[in-house]
DNA sequence: GTCCGGACTGCAATCGTTGCCACATCCGAG
DNA sequence: CTCGGATGTGGCAACGATTGCAGTCCGGAC
């Protein structure tokens, strides 16, 4: 049957020690003689003991498994943000346990919960909320923050200049010639959607031009209508350009235009926020204004390291440059 | 200073009862009068109890988190196996923790001893090596292998007719005037990458072809030089059409023929195997074998959870049926 | 009045590891 | 010769939850 797993004392039985010089010389905090340590590690192997994590966890109060919560475990730039994450957890030795929310509250909450169960010594995630962020750092366990910001309470984070990315693409869109520019973004109170649309206002207002409410869609993630909004868009407002603030808006937007026989740049233009790589394969590829992605996991996880090492440090939050990326999809105004 | 996290006797002190009955109430099982059984729930709620997972686990010794280890997070086949895995363990209340392993059989170690160390119930694994398949089931922990199998220990497994779909798509070609036709494979001792080279061969075989070993490359995961490979494949054998046995070696051999100019499909035809979204979007679109990757997930996970119900129950190997989906990068042979 | 079973509750042991403490030993310094 | 420190080891009590068992209390049946 099944048999029982070793436990540490088995290996101490088996070498001839107690229990205590045993753990010892496994977790190597303490006084061990070399011998004894040389004979432990020994019959630990060969026994193939595996330590009992929980019990470990539940005696130290604290676990090396840092949990992280992203949006959508599908979309590739949350996968980019993961990978940056995990390489340097890994790095540090630390385990990264991923759960996706799906940009749902609820379940950010009750994966939340489980962090907290088992005891993560800290939490990184692009929030879908603010109430998992402050329920963890009421809790006492530091969180870093991606992408966006959503805590009231204080932490770590790491964002990209949003407003500045926005303005790049739409100051890059005017410099065409458009002037009717549709923006297409998600229906969210995140600190992303506020700044990209900031930007929107921003370059049109530098360029002296008005703000046309009916040119913002916004439309909620998941939305099964959301081909037809950004029909309606084109039908009703007929921009020139379409300014689509994350990569699954861009790819829906790209779709009903292909849909349309539209030819890009030629009758309409589009620019991206957020570079996936469908967008330089393409014809004719996307503009896309570029994101740090796997490089915001990595300070991400550096952060919440430097927080583990010394939980009395600063706030940082850190802010980076995105890039925009000019290619094919944006050309002069029709006229 | 960070308060201590309620525990069980906090919430049974605050309530009047003792931790054993706080426990059956909140845990549902034994005898517990109804109105003490509210009381506790309400505490439990005021307090903001939440259970120490650790503790929970060594004492029952067994967690209710399923471990799961995919090749590579960021690809997006991966990322839909594991979200069909994760939506399906959810449903049935277990938590799914996720793992990349990078294709290596060392990570994927590493990953398994951790999840042996939290006591996982069970494991699901797209398996990189035999190892650490062999180390889970020694040790009596259910594992279910995905897309492919190579535990030498029995267990059961969710996979697709790779020889079929891959004999599929080549007969597509051979339909279409191929005769030379280049295979990209992944150098692995995967049963993928075998079913797939199998189908490859005998297809060439029903049409009465021989297998120009010259035309087969295996390319390792992550070589620098797979595009260096491609086009040499390219220059020295004068395939008329390429079948790339999964999504990256596709996406890879794609650039290399834009690269070159080469128009798809008057001058080389191209067929994926593992159809994944920037082959409906390119110009001209990827002819590819689809796999049911999100079921395939989903079965996984229910194969786990049958037998975690029932630990005794006969081994399961499903085979699903890959469809081949025929767009625009195949065509007529180039005469 | 006794007995019985059902409904409930609490005691105490346990899961596997760690870390504090006490103790043992040995060597060199005073 | 004694003392003190360095070195090394084992005992024991936690960590926080669960659970078998042994009660207690009640109402009703005999």
């Amino acid at each position: 049957m099944t048999a029982r797993p070793i436990t540490l004392a088995d290996v101490a039985r088996e070498a001839g020690t107690s229990p205590s010089t045993a753990s010892r010389a496994l977790s190597g905090r303490g006084y061990v003689a070399p011998d004894v340590r040389k004979r432990l590690l020994a019959t630990a192997e060969r026994l193939g003991y595996i330590p009992n994590l929980s019990a470990r966890t539940l005696k130290q109060r604290t676990s090396r498994v840092v949990g992280v919560v992203v949006s959508d475990l599908g979309n590739q730039f949350y996968a980019a943000l993961a990978a940056g994450i995990e390489t340097t957890l890994r790095a540090a030795s630390y385990q990264m346990l991923l759960l996706g929310d799906n940009s749902d509250a609820g379940q950010e909450l009750t994966g939340v919960r489980t962090f907290l169960s088992m005891r993560a010594p800290g939490v990184i995630m692009t929030p879908a909320s603010n109430s998992a962020a402050d329920l963890l750092v009421a809790r006492g366990v530091p969180v870093v923050e991606v992408d966006r910001r959503l805590a009231t309470s204080t932490c770590d984070a790491v964002v990209i200049d949003n407003e500045r990315g926005a303005r790049q693409a739409v100051e890059h869109l005017l410099g065409l010639g458009h002037e009717r520019i549709g923006l297409l973004m998600a229906k969210t109170t995140w600190t992303t959607d506020a700044g990209r649309l900031q930007g929107y206002r921003a370059a049109l207002a530098a360029a002296g031009l008005k703000v046309d409410r009916k040119l913002v869609v916004k439309v909620a993630t998941h939305a099964a209508d959301a081909t037809g909004r950004i029909a309606a868009l084109l039908d009703e407002q007929r921009p020139t350009a379409i300014f689509a603030a994350n990569n699954v808006l861009a790819e829906q937007a790209w779709q009903v235009l292909r849909a349309r026989r539209l030819s890009i740049p030629r009758d309409i233009s589009l620019v991206a926020f957020d570079d996936v790589p469908w967008m330089g394969m393409v014809q004719p590829a996307i503009t896309a204004v570029a994101q740090p992605t796997f490089e915001m996991g990595r300070r991400a996880a550096l952060l919440l390291l430097r927080r583990l090492e010394d939980p009395t440090c600063g706030r940082t939050v850190e802010v980076l440059e995105p890039r925009l990326i000019t290619r094919g999809s944006t050309g002069g105004r029709k006229r």
